[in-house]
DNA sequence: CCCTTTATTGAATATATCTTCATTGAAATA
DNA sequence: TATTTCAATGAAGATATATTCAATAAAGGG
């Protein structure tokens, strides 16, 4: 392949790369064109040869994100409590190992809240809050098992979910911190020991 | 007093509340000052009676949340479990209890990623990370105890204050959740029955 | 009741930021 | 090597947003 070809998408994953860094540390209204453009170590003008506008190459960020973050949560028919662990290992493992994508699973979170964005991208965001929802009835499902503990079923999944996306966020910012094992996480619906009634 | 002053002093507290909310949804960047003024029921020439700028309105915003969340975690005597359990406690009461509060918290943590914000914020705010930093040696010395489990300590306190950092920022922006458990936070730190040496 | 002070508005202005473009140079192609 | 195509620049232009301001209405005080 030519010289050219290869730089151009070496470029464009550059200012990918750039930008996704940019957006989840200062947010998308403060990062502004010039800064992408100076972290990537490029004109203003080069960046528009590469984007169309700020706009489309955030959208390309949350298209990537989606492809990638393919968040599965299968339900098998394992037991509740080991589809969460799996489920938090392959998250966990997938957060320590590739810190973009850390920043990933921070960008489309902040996504979410953002107005102006094409209805089908909204769409596909749509997931992270799904997951909660979806996690409601296994939950209630490990605690009749009993390898849930008791409690409000939505709180222990907010607890469970959120407490993931708080220690990726922080990865995603401070790269290389110490990776948190799953299994701590786990602990937060795991019912420990003798099954009270 | 005066009907004036007391509706000043209302109106001042509407736009504080209403940037608030906004500024955590939505960035402070891509808040706009119109937008700000639209939920506060005003035109845009009076948020600028109130004050002076956009800049100047976040950070009263972050003055008030470092005054309320003076974090003390201090260092009594009691054994580490028992210091950061009060600390779950009284950090979720507060996030639960109070819907402001909760976006105080994740007005915070989002201003310290942030470059144009004069160096005497910048320094309140450092509080965060050190939080992290300074329970290190705690846990360590909980380990030892045998009352927090094994693993790398930093990774611990990266998984117990992100979690309770990621909760808050859920309830903030959907504050009619109900409220996790502080315990089951806990359960990330503790060490379940046999001392394994 | 008159005068002073403050609240309120939205259009006009200033400013910041995004986007375009004419131009230059380097790589591909023949 | 001549020619075409694409990479690259940064200043000019377009756009969006913050901020000011002159004018009006309401409240306070004598």
């Amino acid at each position: 392949m030519s010289i050219r070809h290869e730089q151009k998408e070496q470029r464009r994953a550059l200012i990918l790369q750039s930008a996704l860094d940019l957006f989840i540390r200062k947010g998308y209204g403060e990062t502004k064109v010039a800064d992408i453009a100076k972290a990537a170590n490029m004109s203003i003008g080069l960046l528009f040869h590469y984007f169309d506008s700020k706009e489309k190459l955030y959208e390309e960020l949350i298209r990537i994100g989606c492809e990638r973050l393919q968040m599965d949560f299968s339900f098998t028919n394992e037991s509740p409590l080991a589809i969460f662990t799996a489920a938090a290992e392959d998250l966990f493992d997938m957060i320590c190992t590739n810190p973009s994508a850390a920043k990933m699973f921070v960008l489309m979170e902040n996504a979410q809240h953002l107005d102006s964005l094409s209805e089908d991208l909204k769409e596909m965001l749509m997931e992270a809050d799904k997951l909660i929802k979806k996690s409601i009835p296994l939950i209630e499902k490990g605690q009749l098992l009993g390898e849930i503990k008791q409690g409000n079923a939505e709180a222990l999944a907010v607890a469970f979910w959120c407490s993931i996306q708080g220690i990726a966020q922080y990865i995603a910012l401070h790269p290389e911190t110490p990776c948190p094992n799953a299994m701590w996480i786990i602990s937060i619906l795991e019912n420990r020991e003798g099954i009270e009634k």
